[in-house]
DNA sequence: TAGGCCATCTGGTCCT
DNA sequence: AGGACCAGATGGCCTA
């Protein structure tokens, strides 16, 4: 059990007293925190104990700094907990977002899910497709024009060749189901 | 085995 | 003051 390995902070010392911030990011204070639960969605291995004790921006030369606080250690050490609690509840509901926005973007049913990269990039072409359908109905000039992927220089160098395969095809498949779309929205309003 | 993606922890900063 | 948000760090899982 790796929090037996690990000392925790209020065992030791419960007063109000100089402790070692690095004593308080080694231990979340639960005994399953070395069982991973898996990840219903994709399966995946889920660590409850995740960075290691140096990990955060404030580990910049600062993993040794003391500072006086006026509560305990064990009431900090509360704190952490509730803290992660909440941003962990955060991430899921960012995840769940992710989720909802997946279901809602057309594109190429794949085996593994979109990544959360993947789906913004297709999430914003989408909105730009739809923008110029508005546009084109409206009598307008379109707003976007969608680059060719082999000229787009940033695309080539963030996605592989499946990758802008898969980008072409889905930006074929949008302005497919736009056009359908367009064809029953001037059918209705007929 | 390297690289991509991800979940989690963590401390700093912003906001109410 | 406390919670939300953010970004850095780390390690696990998966795939080419």
């Amino acid at each position: 059990m790796r929090s037996l390995e690990i000392s925790a902070p209020w065992q030791e010392e419960d007063e109000d007293v100089e402790v070692e911030e690095m004593e308080l990011s080694k231990h979340d204070g639960r005994d399953d925190l070395t069982e991973s639960s898996s990840d219903e969605a994709t399966g995946r291995k889920r660590r409850k104990n995740g960075g290691s004790a140096s990990s955060g921006s404030a580990s910049s030369g600062t993993t040794t700094r003391r500072r006086k606080t006026c509560i305990s250690a064990r009431e900090r050490n509360l704190r952490r907990l509730e803290s992660n609690e909440r941003e962990r509840m955060r991430m899921h509901s960012l995840n769940d977002a992710f989720e909802q926005l997946r279901e809602v973007i057309p594109h190429i049913k794949m085996e593994r899910k979109l990544s959360k990269i993947e789906t913004l990039t297709l999430a914003k072409n989408y909105i730009m497709a739809l923008t110029n359908v508005i546009c084109e109905m409206r009598g307008e000039e379109k707003h976007y024009t969608f680059q060719d992927v082999e000229s787009d220089s940033n695309l080539e160098l963030e996605t592989t060749a499946d990758e802008i395969n898969r980008e072409q095809n889905n930006n074929s498949m949008f302005q497919q189901n736009l056009e359908t779309h367009q064809d029953n929205v001037m059918v209705n309003t007929r």
